[in-house]
DNA sequence: ACTAAAGAACTC
DNA sequence: AGTTCTTTAGTG
């Protein structure tokens, strides 16, 4: 009996494991990677075929009747030898179950149908000869016409013709109707044919220290350390190039796509076979994107983190640009990292993985120090251009002096010259909405998210927005908890900093960059492209203004409030504050004026203020790699976080306390490594939507232990329980 | 003794 | 997840 194993997609962790069905006669023709119906229980589900294989009295071999396979999904196997690799892999490692890793290979999250839209084409039957055309009367015109198109085109869309035509044509078999799918795609096609600079000698000597291994077809990591403005991504199209032209394919990731236009424009202006993948695209615009790849017409995908899920075939070179940034971490699951997955892929297609940025992970650094990743440096900007100029303002100063604006007086003086010299600005400011948090002055009451517990935001529109759940609730009249009237709002969000804007600089015009003014589908194309026009003269906003674009004529940049980012409770912080400051620095002076940059913080003691403001990067990363060691966090540890979830808040404190002993025991007996666990403790989010949440944290040596020991109690199947390896947020 | 509700087991 | 089977708690 012909047999198929089956990982049925059903959205649950307790399934791990693949079900045998009986393959019917009619889909003899099945293999792995086929997508399935498959009765299940009483209902009927899809799935994924794993293998197919032959079992002689499979009929014997089991104590219940095999059910049949139902249907086929597609027209082909959806899934590539490699995509299945992967997904066992990311299983594996994640502890997630097959069904959510093979998902993640889909453009929608279950197969469901996917609308296509086809095309009717007319080209000349085969047998075509000129004798055919006298066998038309000379009275039907639009006949001999159509004919005579066909003759010089070959082809045309069957759309523009009368029916009565084609029909009569293909009845005699002059001309054949073939159907041909639509491929959607929104992006549109660059012809601007992009100048090609001279590299410098850094750049150079990058592509050369890549270009051996690419020839090699070896595996092999980079770390590119480039500064801002340093051509990272001139080196990227240079490798590339090399890729093209030895026959592999490449990936180029990137952090979020709609802040990275010009990574997309300028690859698109240089290779004719690009596909971009991201989350804004609709499921058929991605399904339509995967054909393509699958036809093999695509040799180069650019993309957020979902561009590592598609059926490309013999790459070899992926890129992580930004690789620091946090959006290459999937914060559901399957909490995977794509700047982990990427370097394992490579591995996988024997390809060379580049991480790129001008503040590297101090994980990648570490492992470029030791010699694990090739260290690319470029110090230089193009053109030799001068990095601008830093300097820090300490608020509190400005508060004792009576100024209570936002804006430091030093910045506003920028702002002004700026404007006089008909130059631009970016101002950052890492907090949306109006105020930040609204209080009761009599009790101190902070109105907060009933599900997630976490401050609520006032915004422009006179509503309380929670910024993690999206919830939206009326500000409250009186205090709800002592009944006061003192309800004061506090913190100054983006919309404050605008109104503010307009009455410090009335002339100047303003535009506001942040996640509500970018809901729609590129709008951040659209208010980059405006400001990089001089419709404006002061851009500001949350982070998005400081990433990922190069507007010539901005010479000043004020970060807000710097040390805001350091406040978070969490081991990175220090990391994405110097981060920021040197993404905001970045985007001044880049063209033929120096920049100028201001700095505005409470804290300007802090190693990534200090440094940040120095531009020194390798400075603070020695100074956090020694704090990392001391307590013992990545790169010298990986994390592990398991969160533990109840409806009962005694349930889940307790199983994790139960998690937490056994833990260390078990290590104890089975493992040298060090290992330290932590917690229970209470999430950051307490409590969702009534769920009480608890949290571990392991820090390990021997990641793999881990694995098997949460693998051994089976935590992976609990509903309960959520595990995230190299969690990015650990409370 | 009986019933309703909560938990556990199972899905080829 | 959705369904069914099993155990437990609640009722008079």
């Amino acid at each position: 009996m012909l047999t198929a194993q089956i990982c049925v997609n059903v959205k649950t962790n307790s399934i791990d494991k693949t079900f045998t069905y009986a393959v019917p006669e009619r889909l003899n023709f099945l293999c792995a990677g086929w997508r399935v119906i498959v009765p299940f229980g009483p209902r009927k589900v899809d799935g994924f075929v794993m293998s197919v294989e032959e079992l002689p009295g499979a009929e014997k071999l089991f104590d219940f009747a095999l059910k049949e396979i139902f249907d086929v999904f597609d027209e082909e196997p959806w899934f590539t030898p490699k995509m299945m690799q992967a997904a066992q892999w990311i299983s594996d490692f994640y502890l997630c179950p097959l069904s959510q890793a093979m998902s993640l290979f889909m453009p929608g999250r279950n197969g469901r149908k996917i609308s296509k839209k086809f095309e009717r084409i007319l080209k000349l039957a085969e047998n075509f000869s000129e004798e055919d055309l006298k066998k038309i009367s000379p009275r039907a015109k639009s006949q001999l016409n159509l004919l005579k198109i066909l003759r010089e085109k070959k082809e045309i869309p069957a759309l523009k013709i009368s029916s009565q035509v084609i029909k009569s044509l293909e009845k005699i078999g002059l001309i054949k109707i073939e159907m041909r799918r639509i491929l959607r795609d929104s992006y549109p096609k660059i012809f601007a044919a992009q100048k090609n600079f001279d590299l410098t000698s850094e750049q150079v000597a990058a592509v050369k220290a890549v270009e051996k291994y690419l020839h090699k077809k070896i595996f092999q990591g980079f770390l590119l350390h480039g500064v801002t403005g340093s051509g990272k991504t001139q080196v990227y199209i240079e490798l590339t190039k090399i890729v093209r032209e030895l026959g592999r394919r490449a990936i180029i990731l990137v952090p979020e796509i709609a802040l990275t236009g010009q990574i997309v424009d300028n690859f698109k202006a240089r290779f004719p076979d690009v596909a971009v993948i991201h989350s804004r695209l609709s499921v058929e615009e991605r399904s339509d994107t995967f054909h393509k790849i699958r036809g093999g017409e695509v040799g180069i995908v650019i993309g957020a983190r979902s561009a590592l899920f598609t059926p490309i075939e013999n790459v070899g070179l992926i890129v992580v640009d930004e690789e620091q940034d946090s959006s290459y971490k999937q914060d559901e699951a399957p909490r995977y990292h794509a700047r982990f997955v990427a370097e394992e892929f490579a591995k996988f297609h024997n390809a060379a993985v580049i991480f790129g940025s001008a503040t590297p992970s101090v994980e990648n650094y570490y492992r470029a120090k030791k010699g694990e990743l090739i260290y690319l440096p470029m110090t230089q900007r193009i053109f030799n251009q001068p990095l601008p100029q830093v300097e820090c303002v300490d608020m509190r100063g400005e508060l004792r002096e009576g100024n209570k604006t936002v804006l430091s007086r030093a910045l506003q003086n920028l702002l002004r010259e700026t404007l006089k010299n008909h130059q631009q600005a970016i101002l950052l400011l890492n907090r949306r909405g109006y105020n930040t948090f609204v209080m009761c002055r009599s009790c101190g009451y902070v109105v907060s998210c009933r599900d997630c517990g976490l401050s609520m935001t006032y915004h422009a529109d006179g509503k309380l927005r929670c910024h993690h759940c999206e919830i939206e609730t009326e500000p409250p009249a009186t205090c709800p908890k002592c009944a006061g009237k003192y309800i004061k709002y506090f913190g100054t969000g983006t919309q404050k900093l605008e109104q503010a804007l307009s009455e410090i600089l009335p002339d100047a015009k303003i535009l506001r960059m942040d996640r509500d003014t970018t809901n729609k589908k590129f709008a951040h194309k659209k208010i980059l492209e405006s400001f990089g026009r001089g419709e404006y003269d002061i851009l500001f906003g949350t982070q998005m203004v400081a990433k990922g674009h190069d507007i010539k004529n901005v010479t000043a940049v004020g970060i807000l409030s710097a040390d805001a980012a350091l406040n978070f409770p969490d081991f990175r912080a220090a990391e994405i504050c110097f981060d920021l400051i040197t993404q905001a620095a970045g985007r001044a002076g880049r063209a033929n004026f120096p920049g100028k940059v201001i700095v505005q913080t409470y804290n300007t003691e802090a190693d990534a203020v200090v440094f940040g403001c120095l531009q020194d990067y390798e400075s603070f990363a020695e100074a956090e790699l020694s704090n990392r060691k001391n307590f013992f966090f990545p790169p010298y540890s990986r994390l592990v976080k398991i969160l533990f979830m109840s409806k009962k808040k005694d349930v889940a404190k307790i199983f994790a306390e139960e998690v937490a002993i056994k833990f260390n025991s078990e290590a104890k007996k089975f493992s040298d490594a060090r290992q330290e666990i932590f917690g229970p403790i209470p999430s950051r989010i307490e409590k969702l939507k009534d769920v009480f949440r608890f949290v571990l944290l392991i820090k390990t040596s021997d990641l793999n232990f881990v694995r098997k020991f949460l693998h051994s109690l089976n935590l992976q199947k609990m509903p309960e329980v959520q595990i995230d390896i190299d969690p990015t947020v650990t409370n």
